[in-house]
DNA sequence: CGTATTTGACCCGCGC
DNA sequence: GCGCGGGTCAAATACG
């Protein structure tokens, strides 16, 4: 998968988000309709449930495909984007103008997500390291600097979203908002809080330019487990709240919908919640955050990266 | 009534 | 020392 696409920087992925984003302009709602005045005829009834569940069920299944193709790509486009920016780095340490301003200025259309393993942020330290020794060592130093880990992730949403929040599964609690130099949006601070003494804390702030894209900036490990999820041992991870359990195995996630759960209700309320945006989402926010937190998949991760350094050096 | 959010005050590092 | 920009605190308020 990720021989594939080296060449494209035009990191176009415009993920399904989009699909997923907006649930309620499809013919979900026409079906919500034609559901409810069915109830006359009990027979009836249960027959349609069961078509309309099979559709359903249909239709998850074209999402899930949707969603692996969308999260094949991200992986490539990930994976070319930091192999881009190793080997910039490595390439050019001596250009100054990419270190310190990768804060502020690299937000011209660039949508990443970054895993908590590995940060841009660490690339300063790594570009002035490399700086004062040799340039064939960004490779490898990842020293346990005073700063802790940080990491951002660029979330494209609906720019009518005014919460400013990003649900990933954590707990937060809002301590602070303050308005910015160059950019009209404020800039929200949050702390965890699900563990007294969790030192994780994150900012969001809307971007100045593409209003319909908000950037998180993680700072931080959780010292607690995550709160709706135990753990994902085997690749599986059952949820909570949703009916559902995301797994992840080597020829890719998948999302499997707990029918036999009893955490459904009866009628039609399975039906409500799977159409449920908030549904939608969680299942989203779920799936990403398996998927990071997977150490398989960051593992793998590295390794591709690192071994296309390896195999490609920089000129 | 307990808890989360809001919001101005406060603090602190940095450049002048 | 002062002003500025960014980060945090905490009293007031909203919310359930
Ligand atoms: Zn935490």
């Amino acid at each position: 998968m990720e021989s594939a696409r080296m060449d494209p920087p035009s990191l176009s992925l415009d993920l399904g988000v989009g699909p997923l984003r907006l649930p309620e302009h499809t013919p979900i709602g026409q079906r919500k309709l034609q559901t409810n005045p069915m109830h006359v005829e009990r027979s009836a009834s249960f027959k349609d449930e069961a078509e309309d569940l099979e559709a359903k069920l249909n239709r998850m299944s074209e999402e899930n495909k949707k969603l692996n193709e969308m999260l094949g790509s991200m992986y490539a486009d990930y994976s070319t984007l930091r192999s881009q920016l190793f080997d910039l780095m490595s390439t050019s340490p001596k250009e100054k103008g990419l270190v310190s301003p990768s804060r502020k200025r690299k937000s011209e259309s660039l949508e990443t997500i970054s895993f908590d393993d590995m940060t841009y942020e660490r690339t300063d330290g790594i570009s002035n390291r490399v700086e004062s020794t040799s340039r064939e060592d960004p490779c490898k130093r990842f020293r346990e600097d005073p700063k802790p880990k940080i990491s951002k992730a660029y979330v494209k949403t609906d720019p009518s979203d005014t919460t400013l929040v990003v649900k990933d599964g954590y707990q937060w609690r809002k301590y602070g908002q303050k308005v910015t130099r160059d950019n009209p949006s404020p800039r929200a601070y949050f702390r965890c809080s699900f563990a007294p003494s969790c030192p994780v804390k994150k900012k969001v702030q809307r971007s100045a330019e593409d209003t319909s894209i908000i950037v998180a900036t993680y700072e931080g490990e959780h010292n607690h487990v995550h709160p709706s999820q135990t753990e994902l041992a085997h690749g599986s991870c059952h949820n909570g709240s949703l009916p559902c359990s995301v797994s992840i195995n080597s020829s890719g996630p998948t999302i499997t919908l707990d029918l036999t759960q009893q955490g459904l209700s009866p009628g039609g309320s399975a039906s409500r919640e799977i159409e449920s945006p908030e549904f939608q989402r969680l299942l989203v926010e779920q799936m990403a955050s398996s998927l990071t937190r997977d150490p398989n998949f960051t593992a793998a991760l590295a390794t591709a990266i690192f071994g296309r350094i390896l195999q490609h050096p920089p000129a």
